[in-house]
DNA sequence: CCTACCGATCGGTAGG
DNA sequence: CCTACCGATCGGTAGG
């Protein structure tokens, strides 16, 4: 109602010490008050886009007031690109994790075929697991960013996506996969990231259930 | 830079008769100039998004004042909800013919493999074609949309998506299709619309191409 | 459909 | 990180 105005209704000792904790330098809660900024942009850019997301309202979702992000961030466009690069540098992360955890746990080395469904699964889990907000705006605010931002945010993309490469180019060349294996991961992207769109979590389909749907549509036998 | 003020530094002679044709009842170009904003309000939506556009910025592209898309629409949201069904109408039509057509060029029938390159190669023209800004507004502005509104748009869907449905299960119980249909025509619409945000037109492949791809990529062999 | 305008909100800043 | 504030812009309207 009055964003800029603290409302003391509920407060009828103004004076009294409330609120921030005095900060030793040991307990650096500037990386928390930075994240949890992140976290509450990232919600509200997911649920209602960058353009209709005020900064007041990411302020106050952070528990925060009006002028305080930009003590940690330059711009509300900034904010957007940490959301993008935050998420991005996470999803990376999980893809490797998984991959080598999956290797691990069979024998040495996966077919290609489970390889897909290993980036698969990860991937929806990246697009549609808890804390799943970041990847989303990444997905869906791409027009919000600058040029220069763009480029930072795509060399991540192009790190993550860079993993799928060889192993479509395998499945293509045992004949799972048909066609142009770079039109197929645009199409496979595509396929995938729509879910973000229609899916609703813990009704109908798991992530499990999905992932094999994809498999099957996307591959044919081996020859 | 002054929107709503009109620059006369250019009109030496302020009382002319100029801009405004003098409309016949003849005439009625009132469906003119709607058409008119819902064409500029379609292409600077999907260029900057609902949010990120000014009902000035659309009177401006219409060639008019700011306060003349309300004498046309009631307010924003009306006019990106005109846009949707707007588009959807033509889709469905467009979708309907080229039905039609491919069933009266072939002989009669059509396999259902035929009749889902149709569907297929006809919502890529809908996508990214020229003249291509409507469906994509409907499909990444979606959250844009009151309640009321978002289902009329989504009745709308339901009939242009309903004449893949019997396409799909054809192609499922001839084993050219693997697993759920359900999934697997969301999973389609999901690689295909994605296209919206990578393809680029005259540049490597045609919408030929991304048809024949789709094609290979999601189909198996007939058994 | 234009003119002239209003109230609300927004991104961002200076100073502490 | 808060307070207090500014200039700009925005959706929308009355009256013609």
């Amino acid at each position: 109602m009055i964003p800029d105005t603290p409302d003391h209704s509920t407060d009828p000792a103004p004076r009294r010490a409330r609120g921030r904790p005095r900060k030793t330098a040991d307990e650096r809660d500037d990386g928390n008050r930075r994240q949890d900024l992140l976290r509450a942009a990232a919600r509200l850019f997911r649920q209602q886009g960058f353009a209709a997301t005020s900064t007041r309202d990411i302020a106050a979702a952070a528990g925060m007031r009006s002028g305080s992000p930009f003590y940690h961030f330059e711009n509300k466009e900034a904010l957007l690109a940490a959301v993008m690069l935050e998420g991005m540098q996470r999803a990376t992360g999980r893809q490797a994790g998984a991959m080598h955890a999956a290797a691990a746990a069979a024998g040495q080395t996966l077919s290609a075929r489970d390889c897909l469904r290993v980036l698969v699964r990860n991937h929806l889990e990246v697009l549609l697991g808890a804390e799943s907000d970041f990847i989303p705006v990444m997905l869906y605010e791409w027009r919000s960013l600058s040029e220069v931002q763009r480029q930072a945010v795509n060399e991540l993309r192009r790190e993550y996506e860079a993993v799928w490469v060889p192993v479509l180019q395998a499945l293509h060349d045992s004949g799972e996969l048909q066609g142009d294996p770079s039109l197929a991961r645009l199409m496979i992207f595509g396929a995938l990231n729509w879910a973000v769109q229609w899916f609703e979590p813990g009704r109908r389909s798991s992530l499990d259930d999905l992932t094999e749907a994809a498999l099957q549509l996307f591959l044919k036998e081996a020859a």
